[in-house]
DNA sequence: GAATTGTCGCTGCCTTGACAATTATTGCCT
DNA sequence: AGGCAATAATTGTCAAGGCAGCGACAATTC
C-alpha cells in the first residue's frame, strides 16, 4: 500500500514558507508581475497599457475569433461582472469589438479589432519571453511533469 | 546539448489552457476557494469569518508570536497598507493584539490573542484538509517533486 | 399562445489589494 | 544639539473582483 494513498501533510500543512500551497501562490505572482512588467516596457505596446489579464482574454479571442462572453467566463472561471467591466476597458482601447448576436440577442460576441489583431503577435511575443525566462534550466520532460502534477492536484478540487 | 536549456516554448505559450501558467493560476484559485469555504463550514470557526488571507497572517504569528508587521509584509510579499487594514479586522475580531515596541516605537509588533491562540488548532485543521483534498493519490516523491520544480520556476523569476 | 423557468449580460454595492503620500520615530553625522 | 536620510506604520485613492439583483430574451411546458 505505502505512500501513494496516505495522507502526507500534517500540522506542517497550510500555506506556509516552503509549502505547495505557498509556492503556488508565489509562482503565480510572480509569473503575472513579470507579464505586466514585460507588456509595459515593450514600445510598440506600452501606450495601450495592456494587463496580464487583459491578454488573456484577447488572446482567448484571437484563436476563436467571436467568442461569446459566457463561454469565456466559464472557460477562465472569471465573474461575469468583472468581464463586462474588463470588455468595457478593452472596448475603450479599441483592441475589442461586441456584437449582438442575431440569433440570440442576449448574447454579446466579441471580437478582436483590427487593431487588435495587429497588436497581437507582439504581445504573445512579450508572453513567450516571460514564460521561457520561467521556465530557464527546465526539459521538456520536467515541464511536462510540472503540469501533470499540476493537473493532477487541480482535479482533486 | 539538448533539451535542458533551449527554451522549451513557442507561439503556443502564454497562460492558456494546458500552459504552466494557466494550470498554476488554476491551482490557485482553487486552494484558496478550497480554506476558505473549509474554514466557513466549519461549526467552531463560522462565526469568525475567517478568510484564507487571514489565517496566513494568524499562522505566521502562531508560529512566532510577536511578530513585526513589516516582517510579515515581506515574508508573505503583502502589501503594508493593506496589512494595516487587514490587521484592524483581525483585532476587531479578537484575535490579535497591537502592541507598540518599546525600543523602536515606531514598530508595531503582533501576537495572537488567547481567543487566537484557542482557535488556532481548529483553523490548522481545516487547512489540513483542504492541502490533503488536492495532495490526494500523490506519493510523497511525488510531492517533493512538485515543490522542486515549482522553486526553480520561482527563482528564475 | 400564455406562463414559467432558465440564460445572458449589465449595474450597484462591498471588499480587498496596489501604489503614493504622510507622519512618527530612529540612527547617523558633523 | 541640529540636520538628514532611512524605516515603520498609517492613510487616501484607485483599480479590480465577488455577489446580488435587474431587465431582456429564449426555451419549455402546459
Amino acid at each position: 500500500m505505502a505512500t501513494r494513498t496516505d495522507p502526507i501533510h500534517d500540522l506542517d500543512a497550510g500555506m506556509q514558507a516552503k509549502g505547495v500551497g505557498y509556492l503556488i501562490d508565489r509562482a503565480r505572482t510572480e509569473l503575472l508581475s513579470g507579464i505586466d512588467r514585460e507588456l509595459a516596457q515593450d514600445p510598440a505596446l506600452a501606450a495601450l497599457e495592456i494587463t496580464a489579464a487583459q491578454y488573456l482574454i484577447l488572446k482567448s479571442l484571437a484563436v476563436g475569433d467571436l467568442e461569446p462572453t459566457s463561454r469565456l467566463c466559464k472557460q477562465m472561471h472569471y465573474d461575469p461582472g468583472a468581464m463586462t467591466r474588463m470588455v468595457d476597458r478593452l472596448e475603450a482601447k479599441g483592441l475589442v469589438r461586441r456584437a449582438r448576436c442575431p440569433n440570440d440577442r442576449r448574447v454579446v460576441n466579441l471580437e478582436l479589432t483590427e487593431e487588435g489583431r495587429v497588436a497581437m503577435p507582439q504581445m504573445k511575443a512579450c508572453a513567450v519571453v516571460v514564460l521561457n525566462r520561467f521556465l530557464r534550466g527546465f526539459s521538456k520532460d520536467e515541464v511536462r511533469q510540472l503540469e501533470t502534477l499540476l493537473t493532477r492536484l487541480i482535479e482533486n478540487a
